[in-house]
DNA sequence: AGACTATGATTGATCGGCGC
DNA sequence: TGCGCCGATCAATCATAGTC
């Protein structure tokens, strides 16, 4: 198998890193589906638009996130509190800006 | 629309992150790759095989003929590449979809990169 | 510069579902 | 009851990008 992997066809597979924002928002998701982290078709086809990449690469991204994710926990631990507190604002601001129109549109 | 909530019934206590969800528990099953007996060689089962170039080579240039294969056919290149049928028909499958792939999200922009040389 | 790690892509093979 | 196929996924590996 030292057999040289002639694998220079695969000279697409100049990978490029995406952006940060991209990784943030493909991250979110992850964490805040943590129980199932499966997004659908229509899910994917969502996150690809939002983070500029092809439904592959999200579907390529999150096949790896789940099977890097089970294969050391702990690894990701950090990563999971970051994600799931940034979640927790943004559920925060939600219900203060749902309060704030309870307020203005029901007295 | 409701989300998914409790998918399954996960291990004991824990932080409310990072708990051991079922999906975090599959595990496959090892390929039976184990052809007939396998006396000889120690390419025994339980391992992903590696495609020759030869053999890829050849799979690719039936592919190119038909994008199915018969059985008969299927018996042939088997024999031929010293492979299963299995894994032949395996190899079709799957080229099948890469094929799909490459013509769904293929037709796009980038025949020309900006700066490279 | 070199070693080590993070990460996107590839791919042989599995899983569940469908049709015959 | 079994087989081939599809679509999705797994799991191991490849090759490169990034970090130290």
């Amino acid at each position: 198998v030292m057999i040289l992997r002639s694998r220079f066809l695969d000279a697409r597979r100049k990978r490029r890193n995406f952006s940060k924002q991209a990784t943030e928002i493909l991250n979110e998701y992850f964490y805040s589906h943590l129980s199932n982290p499966y997004p659908s078709e229509e899910a994917k086809e969502e996150l690809a638009k939002k983070c500029s990449i092809t439904v592959s690469q999200v579907s390529n991204w999150f096949g790896n996130k789940r099977i890097r994710y089970k294969k050391n926990i702990g690894k990701f631990q950090e990563e999971a509190n970051l994600y799931a507190a940034k979640t927790a604002v943004t559920a925060a601001h939600a219900v203060a800006a749902a309060v704030q129109n309870n307020q203005t549109n029901s007295p | 629309l409701s989300e998914d909530k409790e998918a399954s019934c996960p291990s004991e206590a824990s932080t409310p992150t990072s708990r051991t969800f079922d999906w975090m528990k599959v595990k496959r099953n090892p390929p039976k790759t184990a052809k007939g007996s396998e006396l000889g060689l120690g390419a025994a089962g339980g391992v992903r095989t590696n495609f020759s170039t030869r053999q890829l080579t050849e799979l690719e240039k039936e592919f190119h003929f038909n994008k199915y294969l018969s059985r008969a056919r299927r018996v042939e290149i088997a024999a031929t590449l010293e492979l299963n049928e299995t894994q032949v028909k395996i190899w079709f499958q799957n080229r099948r979809m890469k094929q799909k792939k490459r013509e769904r999200e293929g037709g796009r922009v980038a025949p020309v990169p900006p700066g490279c040389p």
